[in-house]
DNA sequence: AATTTATGTCAATAGTGCTGACATATTTTT
DNA sequence: AAAAATATGTCAGCACTATTGACATAAATT
């Protein structure tokens, strides 16, 4: 219809680039690993930002909100949205650092707990079938594999 | 500050959930790996929905927007305004069908190589990085693993 | 001729990220 | 004690990407 289609169509599979096949696996992946607890979320009114701070409030009780910002990457503003939601709705609790009073500890009430729990299962089920089959060493080269494409630019 | 913070507060990384730290570093492996085409996309005036469209035409030229929203998952609407972009950007253009004339098939054009080219230098770098050190077999493992974390339910 | 399919488009809404500005309480520095 | 820095919170607005529902056109199929 419109042009430029003539020659050269897919140079970019066969080209320099390494590794698309992985690039299009963790699309894949990741997609359909947000897609279980997505479901769930949309049952409470939530939304995936809700899911992350809970995750990391129950993975590290009493976390501090500049800890939290540092960990999941974003601003301040974004975080309060969902904070303030979790806060209310009482899935997280604050308590005043005791050494520094200006420090809001982060903790996950037991309902908190409940949901992070419901909201890991399933994925925690997709990770296992993944897994089935292979040995405990394999997932160590899988976790090694997740943990180095973290930090360690380009 | 507020209540319920006394007792079982790590219960849920004790407890039923087993691959807590995979769903981690899934979390923070993503999150990088989306990070540097981010900063490329931004220039263009383009978001993460145009990377994903590109590829996708790139890596399977000729597909139909049925197929494309098929792998996407995302509905008509979302994926129009992007395509529609990067076809009056020409980043990508259609061709009619032969045997089946209300098809569209979408075709990278030569611009549109190069910036996807461009996107999957650094997340093809960052592969790369991560898989340094490990054999041939370890990064079919990693694949294997990423291949069967899509699709089979739960 | 009627229906289905493939695509496109309009309008409205939600969620999550951003920037900039400003406020309060507390701690640290001078 | 006063000044500065730190930790947190909040208001207002914007951008991107996803959603739903409705409707339109052209082409293929029944």
């Amino acid at each position: 219809m419109t042009e430029n289609n003539t020659i050269d169509m897919n140079a970019v599979d066969g080209d320099e680039i390494e590794n698309l096949d992985v690039i299009e696996s963790l699309f894949f992946a990741y997609r359909d690993f947000i897609e279980d607890p997505d479901k769930i979320l949309a049952e409470y009114g939530f939304g995936r930002a809700h899911h992350r701070v809970l995750f990391f409030v129950c993975r590290q009780p009493g976390l501090t909100v500049a800890e939290l910002l540092g960990i999941l990457k974003i601003t301040k503003q974004s975080l309060a949205r969902v904070l303030k939601q979790l806060l209310s709705a009482e899935y997280i609790s604050q308590i005043e650092g005791s050494s520094d009073r200006r420090k809001r500890l982060l903790y996950p009430t037991q309902k908190g707990r409940e949901l992070v729990l419901k909201l890991s299962v399933p994925q925690s089920g997709r990770i296992s079938n993944a897994l089935s089959g292979m040995s405990v060493g394999e997932k160590d080269i899988i976790l090694a594999f997740l943990r180095q494409m973290h930090g360690n630019k380009r």
